[in-house]
DNA sequence: CTGAAAGCGCTTACAG
DNA sequence: CTGAAAGCGCTTACAG
């Protein structure tokens, strides 16, 4: 039960000043080389390692990155964080992670702790609540006090920062397309409420893409979903009421429950009913039939993220702080695809 | 821009001295009503939040929490980091968490980086590779330097520490107990290498099972796959030689592939083939027919090992630091049950 | 009732 | 070549 030595332990037992252990481990040449050996040697022997807190205070900078996001256990952010780690790490930073879960209280608390000197930036997808209400106060204090931060997925215009993001609207246009051009022409959208802003932007994409096609826009082929546990009830009605060849689900969700609730009721997939989902996660690949999907890349977006992330931390200590130049932020738009699979073969 | 105020700050703004301004803001009833409640005013009015670096440096203690996972993008860790996030939070922890993609090498780096004042203590669960190489001289480091580690699921007995985990040979055992009392009497194993400890536990469950009831133990039912890619060939040969009318897999991406490529060759599950999988993870959830899993409630192993730890951060500070008392470790066995669903029916 | 001093563990400009 | 001093932001035992 060794507790970790100190520069002073050090100093102590070699009988010379902390400042010149210090100097010495740090190489500097100031220092004779007999005295640097011999601290070096000492300082090995009993693994000394610099406190990280104690070099924290005195940088100013603690070398970590503070991510608050909804949720953890959802593959889409388990991908971006997995992205955001690694450049991290490369890069010798560390990442502390809090969760809102999805509300906007937490989300709030949570940014105000880590804000009080705990990290050096953020990065951050909003909660539903946070977008409900439409209160991001608590984001804006802390880029005032001159805290970086990086927003993905679902981000707000209300916010200048730098953010990652996917062209919802436009990913959503193109499967919908898709399903067009595969002769399907009653296609039904399977979507979230509307404050979430990601659902919006693909509704608003699946209604372009019928517009543009020429097809009626028949608002009994929407449905809301609030929370997917009691979707079923309102898929249940859209099976059995609506006549439509083709579905667009939001996320994968909603897509499974979808195929599966459809088999029991004798409708093929995809013969009878071609399915896309957005967000191409586990589900969608062990699915049976497996499902064609818009890929949105969880580890691209967050290594995007943590590379702009970083970048401004870096370049935020060369300028000096006096002359406070205008900040250009920029949205780094991540590219999707379609990923087709069975449910629309 | 205004960056965050600090104590020195407010102290010169007020014309106090930094002890008056900080005894203030803790409410001491050593400095006079007027003075403190100006200071108070004053702290509010600018948001004055105390530095959490400072803190931990003065404290020598930094409330938040050291994960070291091999992977994120996996249900099972994301439940368990859910578990352990909440928990920490009631308590005022944060949670910081590095992975070290099943990498010996990077599970240590990690370790020491944080070991060096950034955390209060570590919960953790091993990586392949270090279960692979038997190596745990940085674990037993950093327990030696006084600091709790708690390991979760990978555990070993090379090390002394808290451990949460289940019983893996018994819940195995249970789940080929099923699979026999279902009337089923060429029960496959779809296992990982040995080396991962649970997979070898889960091995020895198996066996167990079908020991005790008498049936015939086929070394050539038992399939041992190294990493998920290039499961499928191995499954193939399996399917293709060998006669059998149940499977237990060690986990459920095992579990899903069986299932489809069963089915692509008109085995029908659960009539022909029955399934029960090890994790209850999404996919079961989602997959067609569902699967019966042995459920490893992650959240709860995440919350008691959180709880664990944090008990014993918070009694450590209460003992003398002089009398080295004896250490008691426990081992908590988190319940498992069988969840049955179609793959069993 | 208020403040100067010491200290948490470190770095670095400045003296000697 | 070495060390005392100041400082990062805070707390608290001790003087006054």
């Amino acid at each position: 039960m060794k507790k970790k030595v100190t520069l002073k332990q050090i100093a102590k037992e070699l009988d010379v000043s902390i400042s010149t252990v210090s100097k010495s481990l740090r190489n500097s040449l100031e220092i004779g080389e007999e005295t640097r050996l011999k601290v070096q040697a000492f300082a090995k022997f009993y693994h000394y390692k610099p406190n990280n807190i104690a070099l924290s205070l005195k940088n100013r900078k603690t070398k970590t990155i503070g991510i608050v996001i909804p949720e953890i256990v959802h593959h889409f952010f388990s991908t971006v964080i997995n992205g955001i780690e690694h450049i991290a790490n490369e890069n010798g930073y560390n990442v502390i992670i809090c969760l809102s879960d999805d509300s906007f209280d937490k989300e709030v608390l949570n940014m105000e702790i880590l804000a009080n000197g705990s990290i050096d930036g953020f990065i951050m997808s909003l909660s539903k609540e946070t977008q409900q209400k439409g209160d991001f106060h608590h984001i804006n204090e802390v880029i005032n006090q001159g805290m970086p931060v990086v927003m993905f997925d679902r981000v707000t215009n209300d916010i200048l920062c730098d953010k990652v993001i996917i062209n919802d609207e436009l990913a959503a246009y193109e499967a919908v397309q898709r399903l067009i051009d595969k002769g399907r022409k009653k296609i039904a959208l399977v979507t979230t409420v509307d404050y979430v802003s990601v659902g919006k932007f693909r509704t608003d994409g699946y209604t372009k893409a019928l517009w543009d096609n020429g097809l009626p826009f028949d608002e009994n082929l929407i449905i809301k979903i609030e929370n997917v546990e009691n979707c079923e009830i309102t898929i249940a009605q859209l099976l059995e009421e609506k006549a439509f060849d083709a579905v667009f689900a939001v996320n994968e969700l909603f897509a499974v429950t979808i195929i599966k609730m459809a088999n029991k009721r004798g409708i093929k997939v995809p013969e009878d009913l071609a399915v896309i989902a957005f967000t191409d996660g586990i589900i969608s690949k062990y699915s049976t039939p497996t499902i064609t999907t818009v890929s949105q890349n969880g580890i691209e977006m967050g290594s995007v993220a943590a590379k702009i992330l970083i970048e401004r931390l870096e370049t935020e200590e060369e300028e000096s702080e006096g002359e406070e130049t205008e900040v250009v932020y920029k949205t780094v738009v991540i590219e999707t695809h379609l990923i087709e699979r069975e449910s629309t073969l």
